[in-house]
DNA sequence: TCCAAATACGTTAACGTTAACCTTGGATGA
DNA sequence: TCATCCAAGGTTAACGTTAACGTATTTGGA
């Protein structure tokens, strides 16, 4: 903090007013003079005054920041999330808190205490899946709590997400569709990645509805995932399962990892091999070839939680006809399928 | 805030002690009993008492904030810098503000107003150069300032940086130390986007030091320049110059889409055009062919100027001779070559 | 002309925690 | 046996700002 911080006081003292009408210069607050604020306003610039927000925000009981968990910002999706909704807030005039779980749920609980402790106006967190105890955390917050990025069984109060299982089931449509049957998946198999596992689930269970085997499933590393580890599944894929005709991705990076590996090996996309990804990242839309991927709109999330936690904080809304008790909000978002070049034109059965 | 909120107050109330004996209880303060310590802790549970900090912040006014101000998190690159920075400052129990200025030096000194309200400890900004009143607010804040990738021409305080002109030229000096003359360079021009035009700089003057024309400059978009800009930028580049050798990117974005764009046209890399990037992104390693590409080291920054930050606010730090007046620490990242299968083997002249 | 209402301030107390200082009842040692 | 010390607490006041309320002074309408 400041070694030599100018206050109110200071300012009221040189202004010769109370300390109040220098609160209220900084307001918009009409009972004060405008040739008076002006003044105030101008004796602070000269001495260097900077309004306090950490002393408003405690004396009025209300910090104006905004949790927001997330397993890691070093994620195009997450960051684009997380890029909107700061953004949005701030229009609100609040702050974003971030905090990282580097993927694990013991460090999201550690996160959760430590972010309550800095009284939040809100709490968003990244996923369904939480411990015990950071569940009893959330529930107990007294704030409003987001789960997102997921659509979760039993959700601690408002959810902004998707279902991730449902999402892959749509890529696995969209390869039964273009003839393919021989399907391998490639990801989600670690620890605490249960968006990967998710999408693993929602591979198992779309194919089980088409009648197709679903026993080609290739483990990545623990999340995050990254491009390397996608072209090393590529490659375990072709040794365990050579006749395999398409690869379903838990995400783009691990898709454009096996991608490389197939351009590395001769092995054309989509003509021996489709590939498909997840989460419409940058790369998808410029690869050589393009790929097939689901747009599980972060910026759409970010946008809609940023806007209920707007209007749930905002004490102009209308109370509904309970008062005290809304009931939790569940905002479904849509992924959208991105057909694309990596699965390759619809030729009858492959 | 929570609606019903707890204090120390109501817990001092329900142990029969004095509210300094519960607050006590909650630091590592040895005058108090063991028992009574723990008894006021498991009362704390049931009574689902949440330690208030930001009381405690105001009451020592300390925030143990820091903020970071950057152009965008949404760029791998900065998200690995916050990534290590707010990860390292977390165990020093300092919890990060991030802000974004989305590559407007308008909105960078806005935002530096709005945190210095917050009392932050110290303030992380991207880059060296700011508005004028950006500038001075900055100097007179009366905390640690720390001016991160770049190497000011004239820092505010603190830098923990490298040169982009410097990083340019060495990637210049590789492609001609492999042979090639005609380079062109793809990025930076446009508007806010510092680092872009001292990348741009940095190719003219490289390009000067070895007698070579440095007349083939294509300009992408204002920042962020995307993937997609980068093959729109190579196809206008084949346009213009057509019997370019190499091309130079002000970003491994940039270099991938110009990547993209030649496989798409059948132009084979590197034998008819080496690509260069910047950036060390993940897809520079595993491209095909990978990128040769500048490592600015991210993390590096990330961990160095949360260390300083660490050591600067660290009051049991061996005072220097001089009581209050240290000076400003520079600490020069070196960035990394990483020469790889864009650029071609070394054959002679092109 | 006179009173009510509006305008432009001032006063008081409080938000939850803690540094600094004070108090008490043993234990300790000579 | 008594001064001394320590462990384990308690008291007081303060961090900077603002909601709520109080008080002059001016304004305007009948």
């Amino acid at each position: 903090m400041a070694r030599t911080s100018v206050t109110m006081k200071d300012l009221a003292k040189a202004a010769d007013v109370s300390v109040m009408t220098v609160s209220r210069a900084f307001k918009a607050d009409k009972s004060i003079g405008a040739d008076t604020r002006e003044r105030i306003l101008r004796l602070a610039e000269q001495l260097g005054y900077v309004f306090d927000s950490t002393a408003a925000n405690f004396r009025n009981q209300r910090t104006d920041f905004v949790s927001v968990i997330l397993p890691s910002i070093n994620n195009a999706n997450f960051a684009e999330t997380v890029d909107v909704l700061s953004t949005q807030l701030a229009l609100g005039g609040m702050q974003v808190l971030l905090g990282y779980t580097g993927y694990s749920l013991a460090r999201e609980e550690a996160l959760i205490d430590q972010m309550l402790r800095r009284k939040p106006e809100a709490i968003v967190v990244t996923g369904g899946q939480h411990t015990p105890d950071a569940r009893k955390l959330l529930a107990k917050a007294g704030i409003p709590v987001i789960e997102t990025w997921d659509w979760p069984q039993d959700p601690v109060q408002h959810v902004v997400g998707f279902s991730n299982a449902e999402a892959i089931q749509g890529v696995v449509d969209h390869l039964v569709d273009r003839g393919y049957a021989r399907i391998s998946f490639l990801g989600g198999e670690q620890g605490d990645d249960f968006r990967g596992m998710e999408r693993r689930a929602g591979f198992v269970a779309a194919m089980a509805r088409h009648g197709l085997a679903a026993d080609r499933l290739v483990p990545t590393g623990p999340a995050p995932a990254s491009m390397k580890e996608g072209a090393a599944a590529l490659a375990l894929m072709l040794d365990r399962f050579p006749d395999t005709r398409a690869v379903v991705c838990a995400s783009d990076p691990i898709a454009f990892g096996a991608l490389t590996e197939c351009q590395r090996r001769g092995i054309d996309v989509p003509r021996d091999l489709a590939i498909a990804g997840f989460g419409a990242y940058e790369i998808a839309a410029i690869s050589h070839p393009r790929l097939t991927t689901i747009d599980p709109m972060p910026s759409e999330i970010g946008l809609r939680t940023a806007n209920l936690i707007l209007r749930l904080l905002d004490p102009t809304a209308p109370e509904p006809e309970a008062p005290e008790q809304e009931g939790p909000i569940r905002i479904r978002i849509d992924w959208k399928l991105i057909p694309s070049e990596s699965t390759g034109e619809s030729t009858g059965t492959r």
